[in-house]
DNA sequence: GTCAATGCAAATCCTTTGCATTCGG
DNA sequence: CCGAATGCAAAGGATTTGCATTGAC
């Protein structure tokens, strides 16, 4: 649980990917952090986020269009929209018993799960029924 | 369903994917396929296994240590061992009713799963527990 | 004062692309 | 023949690394 030096990078970066909701990719990152301070490196960047991965503070997600992260540590699924190219969160509270029966039946320990489901999300999903109802 | 060309290079790397059934990254597929005609170049490789992804012909698994194909097409999920590497098959009955709960509930449409578990596989916890019963 | 962390640039890795050539239909 | 498919090499993009410097403790 060694956080090491307390930089100001360090904490920007962090501060950064608690405040986006939207499962950024490091270079959305990068340009937000930018943003507030260009002196900052891209390596830093990458080397920072790599460690909040190692340390499971936060979750790498991978998507068609590279890797994104998460802070919500909580287990949930994702929805990447094929439509928008959103990516949307998916609770479920039957979780824990798929993942149990699974390590039941295989005999296996899941210790981490990488959920990723492509499809439409809702917002396109009803904008597609709307689009269709009038033609 | 348009196969295109039928070139040797095409069938070969077509035949390689489905006899290997370990879920292999391109370059393990590169190497399988040099080892058989070196003259096949790298980018014949990946064009056609894009195709085929495209074509849903095989699918692409996104783990850590990249992209990996799998020519099962079925729905199943896969884990992958944090001891040995391997990545294993894991089916399950109930698969399509997680997917119907989901749309439910998020009014959404889900068009493609990729679920990635890492953990230990059934060998390696099989290994550990002979281990610890000794010491 | 030390050494972890940084910034920069170069290196590396994986994948795609441009183009001249080949060869399947 | 024609043009899709190939092989090569070069380009591209994302990520990592080497190294001198900075600054946290």
């Amino acid at each position: 649980m060694d956080i090491g030096r307390n930089t100001w990078q360090k904490q920007l970066i962090i501060d950064t990917l608690k405040r986006e909701k939207n499962h950024p990719t490091i270079s959305d990152l990068y340009d937000k952090i930018k943003a507030v301070d260009d002196k900052v490196g891209q390596a830093t960047v990458y080397r920072n986020v790599n460690k909040l991965v190692e340390e499971k503070k936060i979750k790498r997600i991978m998507t068609d269009s590279g890797f994104r992260y998460d802070c919500d540590c909580n287990d949930h699924y994702h929805l990447e929209c094929n439509k928008c190219g959103n990516i949307i969160d998916l609770y479920d509270e039957k979780y824990i018993r798929l993942i149990r029966r699974l390590e039941d039946e295989y005999s296996i320990k899941i210790e981490e799960s990488k959920i990723l489901f492509s499809g439409i999300c809702d917002k396109c999903l009803n904008y597609e029924r709307k689009s269709s109802s009038i033609n």
